[in-house]
RNA sequence: GCGGACGUGGCGGAAUUGGUAGACGCAAGGGACUUAAAAUCCCUCGGGCUUCGCCCGUGCGGGUUCGAUCCCCGCCGUCCGCACCA
């Protein structure tokens, strides 16, 4: 019988037409289900979906169609993080509208997303500019603002040139703005800032709970965080070296341990010490200028010498009054960690000790290993920075350095100076303060008034939304807020005076913070309905990329730990699961003339060390480069649209989750979509081809004979795969789904002259297969499903549940080893006893060739595993 | 520099964290069907040898163990994160 090809163009929008008229993926508000909130990063509209953005919805839609069949209240939304520059610089540059060209990127996408197949919740749907959405985002600001969660400070700030706007530090890559790659110039400005420092220890303390995200992304964020305890000491000034009013130097330290090895002090240039000491001193404020100009211009640090320059400042050392050290200003000392000033201990610190040697300072050992010659003990080129045992250090010789830690805390801390402890112990944090005022147009405006008599106002609540003007001009760089002839002239709230509204606008890693609460309960006036959304929260999968384990995952754990002080929400933690998909990688190809070529502009010939490429074009040779991540400028895209075209989203599905573990890169070559696509049709076909015989029987396993190896087959692959994508393990799943088919292929093309029983046992292992595919491919599962006559849709069946007595077999094959390599099998009654295993094992020909005659020295049997002889 | 991960056939990767190394897929080779092609189906596919069997083999060198891809020690290599953090 000729069964005609599965032709998924046909298909694929009947069905995805027959889920939206049930809208079976709108989440429910029964509250009796378990809830379950899988979460796909939601993407940037940049104009077209991209591949990568295809396998990871793909991941979080398998796990939702998973879920929704095990009986959950999946909650799957999508929406469009929109705020950002590339829509203002395409407004410079095409003369369009942000706010146009937004939402016609987002059209677009919407349209390509759909053709996916992707069971989301449109109805949940919205953009981060929307009005709707950051009126509530305005209000939140208020909020935090009211509960002392936003501050404003001048600090110095990164400031790119190209964009003229301040970026965060964590938006500085080496030194260059992460978007213009401009070099970062430092400037000093007033700015917003989210105090998210105030919640350092605790949003330490909190990744050990996360234990359902990577080990990875917990490290990241523990390093960023970067939780230091040390001991702040204040050492006095010598008096006719200090400049007018100064009376001492307070330094952090982590090493108090090596305070007698000190031999110099350092100051970051823009130390208030250093200002001072420059005021009469020429030199040295030639010198601070000099570090200015290299701390904020240089691109790679690590290539600038360490330099300093004596003040002429002297301090008086804690233990010994007599002992003065010089205070130097140092290069690499920075003002924003600690308190900008360093005791320098040349011994145990490699810097310190390159610094020494290159200003001639003293350097003395002060800690040693163990065991080493206290007398013989040197250090000249490499410092000491292991623990080990003091030396040259009075009272603390012959305490382990952590010891002698302890020691000089107690003391110091005992100590005063000008009526307070000499030192305290302080633990510091590497976070910063996240600054979030933008100076652009396309971001949620910060909802601020500056009045001259009252400061700064807020804005009240009834007078929200603060809406962006429409009217705007991109002729000239900066913020066209700034330059806008109407709307920054208010009243002011307080006093009715003439007032100007702040015209910056919040960093778009604001709108990202808290886009999963709002999806709860994504049409309220207020930000959300801290009883629903509670129901919801936290999100039970995140799936995203690994470029985001940093700064999107912190500030949204901050910003939920302010939602919840400000009454928003009843949570600490957003993301109780957390995944980091990798990316769809392609071969690059670029012709002698060094151009990008993309895949379809080249042919692929030959393979292995005879494989080459050439342009289509030109029938030139051109080089087949490394795998990279697909991205314009490289070329080596390949468009979700074509790969629908020729052979759907059920096979694109299908191919970007197999192979690789789904937290690693996959290659998108064209055998391997070719090779998945022959599944869909031998799918396909397996089930049109029995669907006659099975027709009208009921479903039903089948536990004796010829029979039950249909059953077991199926019951089996049930388990496995229902584990494999509880574990995200999607390639093993696959893998997995393709042993089934391989297994039901043989019995399947015999149902002609089986029996009742057969035909029973097959209809229930082919609705175990299509089960077991459609969360993969829900488009041809629908189709077969339609096929052998199934009841309503595969995407609102019960996933089904495995008979345990289908999934062990009565008999087992144990591999036999003698001296740990295996010889053989036996193959024994699964509940046979470790003695009678023992005995037939040892009656098996080759154990007994092995043995010779002689008694083996022992027997290991590990049950339902494995038989080694120890001859 | 500091921190982390990884290293398995021609390739992507499995191996229930100490129990048969190489599942599954891709590529390759051979065969069947066909006038032919496509499609489909079957077989082979880590290396070596004296090939019904044996030896070697999970980056390299040691170790622990009845047994090691997995644990320990020492190297080599690749990738990622942080990077003047006191």
């Amino acid at each position: 019988m000729a069964t005609e090809r599965y032709n998924p163009r046909e298909s694929e929008p009947r069905w995805q037409k027959a889920w939206e008229d049930a809208r079976l993926f709108e989440a429910k508000d029964d509250e009796s289900l378990p809830t379950y909130y899988v979460l796909e990063m939601f993407p940037y509209p940049s104009g077209r979906i991209h591949i990568g953005h295809t396998r990871n919805y793909t991941m979080g839609d398998v796990v939702a169609r998973y879920k929704r069949a095990k009986g959950f209240n999946v909650l799957h939304p999508m929406g469009w993080d929109a705020f950002g520059m590339p829509a203002e610089n395409a407004a410079m540059q095409n003369k369009v509208h942000p706010k146009e060209w937004t939402y016609q990127n987002i059209a677009t996408m919407r349209a390509q997303l759909k053709m996916m197949g992707l069971s989301l919740d449109w109805s949940r749907e919205f953009a981060t500019c929307d009005v709707d959405y950051y009126h509530r985002q305005q209000m939140l600001f208020l909020d935090f603002h009211a509960k002392d969660l936003v501050t404003r400070k001048t600090s110095k700030v990164n400031w790119d040139p190209v964009d003229r706007t301040v970026l965060a530090n964590e938006q500085v890559i080496d030194g260059r703005g992460w978007r213009s790659g401009a070099e970062v110039e430092s400037r000093e400005l007033a700015q917003w800032f989210f105090k998210i420092t105030d919640y350092s220890e605790d949003l330490l303390n909190a990744i050990d709970r996360l234990d359902a995200w990577p080990d990875k992304v917990r490290l990241m964020q523990r390093n960023w965080i970067g939780r230091s305890e040390g001991l702040s000491i204040r050492w006095p000034l010598v008096e006719d070296t200090a400049p007018g009013g100064e009376q001492e130097l307070e330094v952090y330290t982590t090493r108090p341990d090596t305070i007698f090895g000190a031999s110099f002090m350092a100051v970051s240039a823009d130390h208030p010490l250093a200002k001072k000491a420059a005021e009469k001193n020429p030199e040295l404020a030639a010198f601070i200028e000099e570090c200015r100009r290299v701390g904020t211009s240089a691109a790679s640090l690590e290539t600038v010498e360490k330099k300093g320059l004596d003040t002429g400042i002297r301090v008086r050392h804690p233990f010994d009054p007599e002992w003065t050290l010089p205070v130097y200003v140092a290069n690499f000392v920075l003002m924003e960690y600690g308190t900008g000033a360093i005791f320098g201990c040349p011994s145990g610190d490699q810097r310190d000790l390159d610094f020494a040697n290159k200003y001639g300072l003293p350097v003395t050992p002060v800690v040693m290993p163990e065991g080493a010659d206290p007398e013989a003990f040197q250090i000249t080129e490499e410092a000491y920075t292991d623990d080990g045992v003091m030396i040259n250090s009075h009272f603390l010789d012959g305490l382990s350095n952590d010891a002698a830690f302890e020691e000089v805390a107690k003391r110091l801390e005992n100590e005063t100076l000008g009526g307070k402890p000499v030192a305290e112990r302080k633990v510091n944090f590497r976070l910063r303060d996240w600054g979030v005022s933008r100076q652009r147009y396309w971001g949620c405006p910060i909802p601020m008034i500056h009045c001259e008599t009252c400061g700064v106002v807020p804005v009240p609540k009834e007078d929200l939304p603060v809406k962006l003007p429409d009217d705007i001009d991109f002729e000239q760089p900066g913020n066209p807020l700034d330059r806008h002839p109407t709307w920054r002239h208010v009243k002011c709230p307080k006093c009715g005076g003439d007032a100007q509204r702040e015209t910056d606008t919040m960093d778009t890693f604001v709108d990202s913070s808290w886009y999963f609460a709002r999806f709860t309960t994504p049409h309220a006036d207020t930000p959300t309905k801290p009883e629903v959304t509670n129901r919801w929260l936290p999100v039970d999968q995140y799936i995203g990329g690994i470029e985001h384990a940093i700064l999107h995952l912190l500030y949204s754990r901050f910003f939920t730990r302010g939602m919840r002080d400000t009454g928003h929400l009843g949570l600490d933690e957003p993301f109780r699961g957390l995944f980091t998909q990798g990316m769809v990688v392609h071969e690059t190809y670029r012709a002698k003339d060094g151009r990008w070529l993309a895949p379809s502009e080249v042919r692929v010939e030959g393979s292995g060390s005879d494989r080459k490429a050439v342009e289509i074009a030109t029938s030139e040779e051109v080089s087949i480069g490394s795998l990279e991540k697909m991205s314009k400028s490289k070329k080596n895209t390949v468009s979700p649209e074509d790969i629908i075209d020729s052979f759907g989203a059920d096979t694109a599905r299908w191919f970007m989750l197999s192979d690789s573990p789904p937290d690693r890169d996959v290659e998108w070559t064209d055998e391997g979509a070719a090779g998945a696509h022959r599944f869909v049709q031998r799918v396909w076909r397996l089930v049109t081809e029995a669907a006659p015989a099975i027709e009208k029987h009921k479903a039903r396993a089948a536990r004796q004979g010829d029979a039950a190896s249909i059953s077991k087959s199926a019951h089996k692959a049930l388990k496995i795969v229902g584990n494999d994508i509880e574990r995200l393990a999607f390639n093993r799943a696959i893998a997995r789904i393709h042993e089934l088919v391989r297994d039901l292929q043989g019995p399947l093309s015999k149902l002609d002259t089986a029996g009742d029983e057969t035909r029973a046992a097959a209809r229930e292992a082919i609705e175990i297969l299509i089960r077991l595919i459609a969360p993969f491919m829900p488009h041809l599962a629908e189709e077969c499903w339609a096929q052998i006559g199934g009841k309503g849709l595969v995407a609102e069946a019960v996933w089904p549940e495995y008979d345990p007595a289908l999934v062990v077999d009565e008999e087992i094959v144990l591999p036999v080893q003698i001296n740990g390599k295996k010889r053989g099998d036996l193959t024994i009654a699964r509940d046979a006893d470790q003695a009678a295993v023992e005995k037939a094992v040892l009656e098996l020909d080759f154990v007994q060739k092995a043995l010779n005659g002689a008694a083996p020295r022992k027997v290991i049997v590990v049950p339902q595993r494995i038989v080694n002889v120890v001859a």
